[in-house]
DNA sequence: TATTATACTGTACATATATTCAGTATTTTT
DNA sequence: AAAAATACTGAATATATGTACAGTATAATA
């Protein structure tokens, strides 16, 4: 996706800002009037350019031919939902993906990139239950305190994460009925997958 | 909201598809080809119909000028956010909104109506954290070990259900630091807002 | 029983709309 | 310094499209 320029950008605001009142995109014409044109040619110029530059698609002859083309609008996008993650495989590879939850792109904070079905209860002080849904951030830029995903020797877990050294990580359950996980990472493999960003669960 | 004809309910249909498919309404021609019709005003009459019946808007004169007036579809809603609700006062009134939240109408499976945000800890053990939002159905058919929100003197609490008997309904907390809630429904006034069909979590 | 709504085909036409061509001017890139 | 991209005005036009008119037929309603 190449640069925009502020005359374009303001072409394509006003193309989602008709979308949203209208509910279908505008003529040449609307764009004009919109933002104050004389000739049809200067809207079907710049929309040429938004085409060529990959933010919209015309469909050539159709009347409002005109779709948007960037996910950043306010609706809704599809995440995987990540269940059992067998031991070897990729997390996120497609016989993992149990299925699709459509959701808004900005819905938790920091943006995430998918749902992960937590198995047993060893997060239950931090609320987080059987089958709920996290979702997550693939990052490997974690802080103390946050609920990181993270594999170890093939095994998935959700857990908090504790740096008490250079060389030590701590995996940290919330329930007493489990042990914290020491890390040595000189001579143990840690791969965070990601943090979690937020929770959803369904009854 | 009148009744609509199947026929009618498949031009609604094809109206969305397109939508969904193509970013922008169809035009007469275009549901023509799609339901093989073989005139253009039988997509006229048909809209003209959905248009009276309020299913959708036509602008006249514009090409494509089609909305969709019903909120089914699958893109977000704005859901209202219930924060600290003052006794006494209607939980939906306008000074309990703290914000919305876009959300997909279908996003939890029963639909629902708003958010409430969680205060304390009273049901923890269920996984239900403070500031978590709690999606509430509005409703007063609620099931024994349903979680459901309910008012007792204009105190508006979460809590799991449980009819003892035809008198007595038990408010049951998840937490043992909380006790238990015994109503005589002959002596006391219970009333459920709802009850929760979900849950959202923001880090 | 008359009327209205539903459900179409088929033709016709005014106009809404995309799109091309001819210019002008400034800025950015090569 | 030349070429390409940006940013317009203005006019012209083929066609895409809404919409009205003329029919036919069946089901639902008053």
């Amino acid at each position: 996706m190449k640069e925009i320029t502020s005359q374009q950008q303001r072409v394509l605001d006003c193309i989602q800002i008709y979308l949203k009142k209208t509910g279908f995109p505008p003529t040449r014409a609307d764009i004009c009037k919109e933002l104050g044109f004389k000739s049809p040619n200067s809207a079907e110029t710049h929309l040429r350019a938004l085409e060529k530059k990959g933010f919209i698609s015309i469909e050539s002859g159709a009347s409002r031919g005109i779709s948007v083309n960037n996910q950043n609008n306010s609706f809704g996008d599809e995440y995987p939902v990540i269940g059992l993650v067998a031991a070897g495989s990729p997390t996120l590879a497609e016989e993992n993906i149990e299925r699709t939850i459509n959701c808004p792109k900005s819905f938790f904070e920091s943006g995430f990139d998918y749902f992960l079905k937590v198995r047993g209860l060893s997060m239950k002080d931090a609320g987080i239950m059987e089958d709920d849904l996290i979702a997550v951030k693939k990052t490997t830029d974690v802080k103390n305190g946050d609920i990181v995903i993270a594999r170890l020797d093939d095994e998935v877990t959700v857990k908090f994460f504790n740096r008490k050294s250079s060389n030590i990580v701590e995996l940290e359950p919330a329930n007493e009925d489990f042990e914290n996980i020491v890390i040595n990472l000189e001579s143990e493999q840690l791969h965070i997958e990601g943090k979690s960003v937020g929770l959803l669960r369904r009854n």
